[in-house]
DNA sequence: TTGACCATGATAACGCAATATCGTTAGATT
DNA sequence: AATCTAACGATATTGCGTTATCATGGTCAA
């Protein structure tokens, strides 16, 4: 059974306020920013029962951490800035990505991952 | 200076004769069986080598190690079969997908993971 | 209010990929 | 052939993300 706690409260609260996936250290931070002292411990815990409860989903992007968003959310992709690392959310998809497939292979499901400079960052990046 | 010696020979050997990019244990043990007794870590050197001349590239794929494969090819992406865990080449790319990025952001590059059953794996494969 | 017990925070430990160390082997150069 | 030294193999070490441990404190049902 699970208790109703600040800790878990204001993890929740993070991830909703929040329009882009976050890493376990950046949800930390986030939650801490409402409660001071809060520990990375209590936020792996609370992340793996989320998951496990179906409020949160599991975001891998090649190269990095995972990141976690609210699950429900209509299929979209998303955009990891070079810079500041952090991932936005993309909204849409395109057509026929299944069938890149070669033949006789079995599509399950797919990822898409844009790489670059969000807007924050655009101007003040090397190169 | 790089020096020709047999393991160097036996991995470049590996990368070339195989059609899909290798994890660096996969290419360990591809390059055992033309010169057994080779070292991961004689794989690691020659991987950091090889992707520093230019001669190998690295793909990241969510979730797993990376995987390495010739440079040069066209631009194309991969499938992870989620039984035997290799990765596959998939040819061909989609129109439109660096403008996926919400305005404001600058698009550098992309990825494009599929994910399902290889055509080894449909088969026997569990669900 | 009490008490059972789940959650917390600090930190140690883990798993795994990748790198560093070090004595030895073997290309390359003379 | 002698010499130099990059590369090798075995293995220890590192780095980092994540999980386990454990004493303490907070929650909630009775």
């Amino acid at each position: 059974m699970e208790r109703q706690t600040r800790q878990r409260e204001a993890i929740r609260a993070a991830v909703e306020s929040c329009d882009r996936p976050l890493s376990p250290a950046e949800l930390c931070e986030a939650a801490q920013r409402h409660l001071p002292g809060l520990g990375i411990a209590t936020v792996y815990r609370a992340i793996r029962d989320l998951v496990a409860s179906g409020w949160l989903r599991t975001v891998e992007i090649p190269g990095a951490p995972a990141r976690y968003e609210r699950a429900g959310k209509p299929h979209h992709h998303h955009f990891l800035c070079r810079i500041c690392n952090a991932l936005w959310e993309v909204s849409g998809c395109l057509r026929g990505v299944d069938a890149l497939a070669p033949a006789g292979f079995v599509t399950e499901g797919h990822e898409i991952t844009l790489y670059g400079l969000c807007h924050g960052c655009r101007g003040a990046a090397p190169k």
